[in-house]
RNA sequence: GGUUGAGUAGCUCAGUUGGAUAGAGCAACAGCCUUCUAAGCUGUGGGUCAAGGGUUCGAAUCCCUUCUCAAUCACCA
C-alpha cells in the first residue's frame, strides 16, 4: 500500500468517527503541497463540509488530528482554510527512494503473454514525395505512444501503411519516363524518395503548362483544361493498365517505389522509428472492393445509375460516401477497409489506434461506421489518435509551393547546430563520439520540441528562430542526465561505493524530499500517459524533474559533502533521478547522452 | 451553412480532470564559474485566461450565448 493509498484510508475512517459517514474513495484527492506552503501532501476538506457541518477550519483540524494519530509518517500537519497540509516524515521519504531504487522498471509495467495487445498504425507515407515536417510529427507520435502503451503492460505491433498505389503514383512515374534520362539515386547521388519527389513535382509543373495553353489556345475552362491535358490522360492511361498487371508498367513502379523505400528506411533509422509489420495498400485494395461488393449484395449500399458505390450514412447524421467510382476503382475508403480487415485477420487485436491528423477526423469517423455495418464487432471500437498540424509562420505547408521543411534537412540542421554548440566542450574527445553526441542532442532538440506539445493542438514551427537547446528542451534534459553521469564517474574514479539501498536515518533537506515526492509520481504520469495518449505529459514531467534537479544541484555539495551518510544519500538521489531521467526519455523515442 | 477542435504573458507552450496569489521557456534587463559539466542557477518586468452570462464554499477548467482561427463536409490520397 502507498503512503497516498494509507492516508486516503486513514481520512474515511477519522470522517466515520467524526462525522459517522465515509466520504467516497474516489472523490478523496491528495496532492503535492504548493512550495509556499509548509509541508508535502495536501488534502481539500472542502467536500467534508457537508457532512461535518462545521467551519472549513474546524472540520480541517479535527481530521489532522486524526490522520496524526492513525498514520505514523506524518509527523506533523497545518491547516489554511481549508486546505490541510500533511507533512511526512523524513524516514518515509528515504524509505521511498529505496523502492524505487530496488526497482530498475520504476513506473512502468511488463506486458505478458496474455496482456492486451494494441495495434498502432503511425508514419503512412506516399511513395511519391519524401518525409516532411508533418510526417515527423506523426512518426514521433507514434513511436512514442507505443513506447507508452508498452510501459502500461500492453503488447503493442507497430505497423505502417504504405500508401504505393494510385493516380499520383503514376504522375511522377510518367515524369521520370518522360524527362528522366535514365536517372537513378546511384547516378546522381539523390536519396531515392527525393529523385521520386522531384519527378512529382516536376509532373505538376509540366501538367500546369499544358493546363494552361489548352485555356489559351483553345479556349477552354480551366476545369476542362485539366481533364483533358495530355499529361493527365496518359497518367490516368498508365493506373489502368498497372491495375491490369501491365508488366511493363508493374516493373517501373517496383524499381521506383524500391527507391523511395530504401530512402524512407535511411530517414526511420535516423528517427529512431521502426516497424514490427508493413502493410501495402497495393496488396489491400482488392479486399476492400470485395468487402465493398459484399455490402452492396447485403443492400448495406446502394448503386447508382452511373455504376459508383455509396454509403448512404443520412441516419448517422452524415452525409453519403463515395466507395466505388463508376469505373470499379477503390477510393482511400475502400482501401482502409480491406487494410482493416486484413489486420484484423492477422492478429488478435484487442484496439486497434491510428495516428493520423486531425485532417481526417471525419474519413475515420465515416471508416468506423462502415466496418460496423458490414457486421465487423470490432468496427466500433477503433480508435483515430489524432494530432494537429505544423504551421509555419507563412501558414500551412505545401509542397508544391516548396513551403514544406524536409525531414531529412531539417535533421541535418538540427545536429549541425549541435556540433557547433558543443564543439568547444568536447575537444579531447573522438570525432567518432563527438558525431554521436551532436546526434542524440540535434535529434533530443528535435524531438522533444514536437512531443512536449499536446498532441490534439496545432503547433507552430519557426525555421528562422530554429529550436533551442536553453531552456525547456531536450538538450536541457539531457545535460542533466550527463552532469549526473559526470558526478557518478568521479564517484566510482573516488572509489566511493553507491549502495542499492540506503539504512539509516538521514537529516535530509525539503530540496531532496520533493525530489524524491517528484521521482515517486513518475509511475502515475505513465498510467496518466496511457490513458490519455499524451506523450507530452512524459515531457513535461522529465522537464519537472530535470529542473527540480538542477536546483538541488546547485544548492548542495554532493561528492565534496563531509558527511559520508548524506554524500551515500545524494549519491543515490542522484543515480535515481538520472534512472528515471533515461527512462522517461526513453518513452519519448529520445537517447540521453552520458556526456555532452 | 453543418460537424469537430482550438483561443492563457511580446513569442512558443504548461496548467495533474473544479482547489490556495494562473506557471515555465524564449526574448529584455540585473546577478552567480580558482570548488561535483554555466546546454546550469538566482532575481526584475510582463495577464480582463477571447467576450458576456450561469452553476457553487471555490471556475482558465463544467453549462449556455456570442466573437475569432483551423480542419473537414470531394469520383485527392
Amino acid at each position: 500500500m502507498t503512503l497516498e493509498e494509507e492516508i486516503t484510508q486513514a481520512i474515511i475512517a477519522a470522517a466515520k468517527k467524526l462525522y459517522g459517514q465515509e466520504p467516497d474513495a474516489a472523490g478523496i484527492q491528495l496532492q503535492a503541497t504548493r512550495k509556499e506552503f509548509e509541508g508535502d501532501l495536501t488534502y481539500v476538506v472542502f467536500p467534508l463540509l457537508k457532512m461535518s457541518h462545521k467551519k472549513p477550519e474546524d472540520t480541517a483540524n479535527e481530521i489532522g488530528a486524526e490522520l496524526k494519530n492513525m498514520v505514523p509518517a506524518i509527523t506533523d500537519f497545518n491547516v489554511i482554510k481549508g486546505f490541510l497540509n500533511l507533512c511526512i516524515s523524513k524516514s518515509n521519504w528515504v524509505e521511498v527512494l529505496n523502492s524505487i531504487a530496488a526497482d530498475a522498471n520504476y513506473g512502468c509495467k511488463q506486458a505478458t503473454d496474455d496482456s492486451p495487445l494494441y495495434m498502432v498504425e503511425y508514419s503512412s507515407p506516399n511513395t511519391n514525395k519524401p518525409l516532411h515536417l508533418g510526417h515527423v510529427r506523426n512518426n514521433l507520435l507514434g513511436h512514442s505512444l507505443c513506447q507508452i502503451l508498452k510501459a502500461n503492460g500492453l503488447r503493442v505491433v507497430k505497423t505502417n501503411i504504405v500508401n504505393d498505389r494510385g493516380i499520383h503514383i503514376c504522375k511522377s512515374m510518367l515524369a521520370w519516363k518522360l524527362f528522366g534520362n535514365g536517372e537513378t539515386p546511384e547516378s546522381t547521388g539523390k536519396k531515392g524518395d527525393h529523385l521520386v519527389g522531384d519527378y512529382y513535382v516536376r509532373f505538376d509543373q509540366e501538367y500546369r503548362k499544358q493546363v494552361k495553353e489548352l485555356m489559351e489556345t483553345k479556349n477552354l475552362n480551366e476545369d476542362d483544361a485539366k481533364k483533358q491535358a495530355p499529361l493527365i490522360l496518359e497518367a490516368q492511361k498508365m493506373l489502368e493498365k498497372w491495375e491490369a498487371a501491365d508488366p511493363e508498367v508493374r516493373a517501373l513502379w517496383k524499381k521506383m517505389n524500391d527507391w523511395v523505400y530504401a530512402g524512407f528506411g535511411e530517414t526511420y533509422k535516423r528517427l529512431g522509428i521502426s516497424f514490427d509489420k508493413i502493410y501495402y495498400e497495393s496488396q489491400t485494395y482488392l479486399d476492400g472492393k470485395a468487402k465493398v461488393n459484399e455490402g452492396l449484395e447485403k443492400g448495406i449500399f446502394y448503386k447508382r445509375p452511373d455504376g459508383s458505390v455509396w454509403a448512404d450514412l443520412k441516419d448517422a447524421g452524415l452525409d453519403e460516401k463515395l466507395l466505388l467510382r463508376a469505373d470499379g476503382t477503390s477510393v482511400y475508403m475502400t482501401q482502409d477497409i480491406g487494410t482493416a480487415q486484413q489486420r484484423f485477420h492477422d492478429y488478435n487485436i484487442s484496439k486497434m489506434i491510428y495516428v493520423v491528423g486531425n485532417e481526417q477526423n471525419y474519413h475515420f469517423q465515416v471508416l468506423s461506421i462502415l466496418l460496423d455495418r458490414l457486421g465487423f464487432k470490432w468496427g466500433k471500437d477503433l480508435v483515430h489518435f489524432s494530432y494537429g498540424m505544423v504551421e509555419l509562420p507563412e501558414g500551412k505547408m505545401k509542397s508544391r509551393e516548396g513551403t514544406v521543411v524536409d525531414a531529412d534537412d531539417l535533421m541535418d540542421e538540427m545536429i549541425k547546430t549541435a556540433k557547433e554548440t558543443s564543439s568547444d566542450k568536447l575537444k579531447d574527445y573522438a570525432p567518432a563520439e563527438v558525431d554521436n553526441i551532436a546526434r542524440i542532442c540535434g535529434l533530443g532538440a528535435l524531438k522533444y520540441f514536437i512531443l512536449k506539445i499536446d498532441p490534439r493542438k496545432n503547433m507552430m514551427f519557426n525555421p528562422k528562430e530554429s529550436i533551442d537547446f536553453n531552456g525547456n528542451t531536450g538538450p536541457f534534459i539531457q545535460y542533466t542526465y550527463a552532469r549526473i553521469c559526470s558526478v557518478l564517474r568521479k564517484a566510482a574514479e573516488a572509489g566511493i561505493d553507491i549502495p542499492a539501498e540506503l539504512n539509516g536515518s538521514y537529516e535530509i533537506a525539503e530540496r531532496e524530499s520533493t525530489l524524491i515526492q517528484n521521482l515517486a509520481s513518475y509511475g502515475q504520469v505513465v498510467k496518466q500517459a496511457g490513458e490519455d495518449f499524451s506523450p507530452a505529459l512524459i515531457a513535461n514531467y522529465a522537464y519537472e524533474l530535470a529542473k527540480a534537479y538542477n536546483q538541488f544541484y546547485h544548492d548542495f555539495s554532493i561528492l565534496k559533502e563531509e558527511n559520508n551518510e548524506m554524500k551515500t544519500f545524494r549519491l543515490v538521489l542522484s543515480r535515481e533521478v538520472a534512472k528515471i531521467i533515461k527512462s522517461a526519455m526513453n518513452l519519448l523515442g529520445i537517447e540521453v547522452p552520458e556526456r555532452m
